[in-house]
DNA sequence: CCCGCATCTCGTACGGCGTACGACTAGTAC
DNA sequence: GTACTAGTCGTACGCCGTACGAGATGCGGG
């Protein structure tokens, strides 16, 4: 019955009306209203106008889709050119890339891609590059970078879990009352006072770890931790003495 | 929620084939053997030799039964105590913490929770407790233990995206095009060189990036970030002059 | 002209998932 | 006995990703 009906139908032009670049418009859309749990292979095709399969054609799968859609976002949020100076540098690299996630809260579901696309790397370059007037060896410079990193995105994660409010999170019921038992004291204190928790907050929390690790990576640099070997670049040799 | 504890005025027990305890057990065994994804009701039940159904009278659904998991296995490896010397001891949580999460790889599958259980409220009042000896006022010490929370999450994260077998990272394949175009040069320079990549791997990422966080705490500590309000415990003021 | 052929769309179906609902059973209290 | 309750579980609903293959459309060559 159906078949007859649809058979009948004049003549629709199937030809390129769908392309990838549609389908992960789509998606994107989707996880911006919706969130990661509203999106759905299903709900990308129903937003499109188009059968589900249809869209198997131009995504191997799901995993794919979400691929693209994470190379995506992060593209369009990539620093064009970083200042000389390693420190402000870095933290304008960490503050972009906390505000990328604060702006897309659903990418950190997304994050778990084992293939590193374009953007990614892109990313590591400029965080590389970044560090060159450290005067450190590559070898420093890529953990002063992978730090950073492994912070923003720990912090950012963390942030996730915990939506930060101003109000301490939810706790178990078992948790309430061993809290509420005295056997958390320190903890206790924070929860008392709502001040401790907000000033923590409101981006401030970030700010102070950043502030803390660049100060770690600062030990490193001025500090005789370099290695005179030939990995530093010619012309930039410090001048503290090790 | 489930009836299970409450109204107990019949104080009696009879029927006892299935309890709370079993259901997490099995879905801890599960997690083991199949990772996240082969964790299912059907087959926590399945295992147990029981209806499925029969899960949702001891727990409330599948999020709880997370919950309870989770608090499981974290509290089965906490340290008991924790050395005088802040350094020492941050380091010792934040090793015991990557230990956690590399013997139980689905445990970050597990992680975003938005419910703090017993655990993790020990957690966090273990790391207060273990910054006593800093000098340092309230405030500050949280971020050091935060900073600290964040940067193991965020490793032991992007470990988990990237497996770090030594062997760099699979790229799609606009990434792998970009790359042998010449676009990367820098990063081109790890993936050439694979004892780079694997010198930073086999953990002494972590261990050098744990360094940089504690060097920066370190200089919080020595240098006059300290301000010399009420917060300070009597009897640990510092040494050293502002 | 028609005919293959590549390209693209999509209906149907399968096996999985979490869980709402309510029927059922067994043990206790009266 | 009857009443009640704690605990078990079969069935069903509405989701999910996607394998399969049939159908539609345009194109180049006979």
């Amino acid at each position: 019955m159906s078949h007859a009906e649809r058979a009948r139908r004049p003549a629709r032009a199937p030809r390129v009306s769908l392309t990838r670049d549609q389908v992960v418009d789509a998606a994107v859309r989707l996880l911006e209203r919706d969130g990661y749990a509203g999106l759905s292979m299903r709900r990308v095709a129903q937003d499109l106008g188009v059968g589900t399969m249809s869209l198997y054609w131009h995504v191997a799968d799901r995993e794919e889709l979400l691929d693209l859609v994470f190379d995506r976002v992060v593209g369009a949020q990539v620093l064009d050119e970083v200042p000389d100076d390693w420190r402000t540098a870095l933290a304008q690299i960490a503050r972009a890339a906390l505000r990328l996630y604060d702006g897309n809260p659903w990418l950190l579901d997304v994050v778990p891609r084992p293939t590193m696309g374009v953007v990614v790397l892109r990313h590591i370059e400029q965080s590389i590059a970044a560090t060159a007037s450290m005067g450190l060896s590559f070898d420093e410079r890529m953990t002063a970078v992978s730090v950073l990193d492994d912070y923003v995105l720990g912090h950012v994660l963390s942030r996730h879990i915990w939506p930060s409010t101003g109000v301490p999170p939810a706790l178990s019921e078992a948790a309430q009352q061993r809290l509420a038992a005295g056997d958390f004291p320190l903890y206790a204190a924070i929860a008392a006072d709502p001040s401790a928790h907000e000033s923590y907050e409101a981006s401030q929390g970030f700010e102070r770890g950043l502030a803390v690790i660049l100060d770690g990576i600062e030990v490193a640099v001025t500090s005789g931790k370099m290695k005179s070997g030939p990995a530093i670049r010619a012309g930039h040799r410090r001048r503290r003495h090790s």
